[in-house]
DNA sequence: TATATACCCATGATATCCCATAAAAACCCA
DNA sequence: TGGGTTTTTATGGGATATCATGGGTATATA
């Protein structure tokens, strides 16, 4: 399974292009010979993935019984708005530069690893953001621990 | 089952290495390949873990159903502010130096077990937190042999 | 002709691998 | 029990590979 973790920060080039990170090319496979961008519904940022896991999300959506506008809005959002990136030969991609521009990314990218999906930041943004949930997270007192506890007693009593 | 006890300060060289205790190796097995470094939410310090660990946390997060606020924090200050760091052939890991530096770790690391996972702090600031905990542990009215007998005539009165 | 896209190679920085050494811990055997 | 020996650990440094980045050139596109 694909795990994407940790985040870049790589630089736009005056070309447009920007290196994946290594590790995060290595989660995609080798076999993959690109990645696919799309604008993030809840965030300023672009929302990247494989290929095969934007046809994972259309399988789903089937499934689910979503209202007719909700579906619309992700039909035109998600597929409607994503591009398909391929690498060149040193597993760069370029950018448009329109969607750039519209999440505020300048001529630094920050790739962020979420688990199987990542993100592409305006560095500065996302410090911003980071910022925001680390001291909400503190506000609520959220601990690790404690998630991975209340999901073990979970399991415990709701069988398997 | 892996426990990390006690605590061992080790020094960063000047390439950004430092040697896991050996103890600390042993606890992960003979088959981990690296560990699982990330911000510690509640303390300036850095969490470690196997990356077992982290699956496991991963999967605890699709179990519950937290909000999706929640959920979305999650995603981003832990998978995306984690890096995996694999050990070199003598046992060390490189840190990164920006997340060595957020945490105010110079040229020294103190490991400190922590049960299931284990903490990476600057050996000051662990003096000074160790030190307001313990006054802390005091005002409360805290001991082991208090916590031992309430958890003994609990399991009494409760069963098994 | 301009603009964008793909493919090629060059380079500096960083990270990784491999070997050396010194201190500490564990071991062994009288 | 004590002293010597071996093994494990932490640490350092040089060589090598990987990665991010930059630029040149050809090929397509409008």
């Amino acid at each position: 399974m694909p795990v994407f973790l940790s985040s870049f920060v790589n630089r736009l080039d005056k070309k447009g292009r920007v290196s994946v990170p290594a590790s995060f090319r290595a989660a995609l496979g080798p076999d993959a010979t690109g990645i696919v961008v799309f604008r993030s519904l809840q965030h300023e940022a672009l929302d990247g993935c494989s290929i095969t896991h934007l046809e994972l999300l259309s399988q789903s959506l089937e499934k689910l019984d979503l209202a007719p506008d909700m579906y619309e809005l992700i039909e035109t959002t998600i597929f409607g708005g994503s591009i398909q990136v391929p690498f060149d030969s040193e597993g760069r991609i370029s950018l448009p530069h329109n969607l750039a521009t519209t999440v505020g990314i300048g001529d630094e990218v920050a790739f962020v690893g979420r688990r199987k999906t990542f993100q592409l930041w305006d560095p500065k943004k996302l410090a911003a953001h980071d910022a925001a949930a680390r001291s909400a997270a503190r506000a609520k007192d959220i601990s690790l621990s404690k998630i991975i506890a209340q999901a073990a007693s979970k399991l415990e009593s709701g069988g398997l």
